[in-house]
DNA sequence: AAGATACATAACGTGGCCTTTATGAAAGAG
DNA sequence: CTCTTTCATAAAGGCCACGTTATGTATCTT
């Protein structure tokens, strides 16, 4: 399936206004909190350099529990970071790039953001 | 002062050994736990918009008190995303831009490295 | 030196993350 | 239908982040 993101980047050549800017600020912070984690990084360190794992693979291979396991893959999954299919009785995951992308985007924009006129 | 960091990127072609990604994770992991807080992200947005603030300054202006700013700012120093500075009785912080870039680099290669053989 | 200003730190309570053990739900095998 | 496999969830404990209030430290002013 995947409905493919409707839209990564809508064209705006100034900042956002600051209400869009603290909503982003709330998935932003999701986000982080997705990869503020040693054993989330390994875990998206390891779905990096495959494309498609199955959980138990993963937690083998990192070893971790199974339960632990399932608990950071869901803060992944709820981080926009990891998607995961069920496939059988099995259950694969893999990185959500394009949301990684669109993340480290917004991210990138706050940075970027000037204070046009500060009166204060 | 300010004995300039010694080496901020050492000259390397390929990906970097296991030993050291993994190190990279406790260091990555720290940087996006100072990301991790909706409060630690407006202090990052404003220090966007301006490039040097008084800790004071941010603290009213995010209607946030000073002993929590001051926490804050503590953890986005141990996350080398924010630095600090002395001036006269108060203290003016900054983003650290560099760090964040170093770190946000870091973590690109985390996510381009591919297992180079996988026997399974 | 005495007071005011700007931050940092201590102490304390609350809440949530993180982990393990135990149990439940879904899908395939026999 | 029964059993096994795979993963998710519940319950419980430990630990730390986060917040306020109070106090300490450094700098400037008078």
């Amino acid at each position: 399936m995947s409905p493919r993101t409707p839209d990564p980047s809508p064209p705006h050549r100034r900042v956002l206004p600051l209400a869009i800017a603290g909503a982003a600020e709330g998935d932003l912070a999701a986000y982080f909190e997705g990869l503020a984690n040693p054993t989330r990084l390994r875990i998206v360190q390891r779905l990096a350099e495959v494309k498609e794992a199955r959980v138990s693979d993963v937690a083998l291979l990192l070893g971790i529990s199974q339960p632990r396991m399932s608990w950071h893959l869901r803060l992944l999954r709820r981080a926009r970071i990891v998607t995961t299919r069920r496939y059988g009785r099995e259950v694969l995951c893999r990185l959500d790039r394009d949301s990684i992308q669109a993340s480290f985007t917004r991210f990138s924009h706050l940075l970027e953001e000037q204070s046009e006129a500060e009166p204060d």
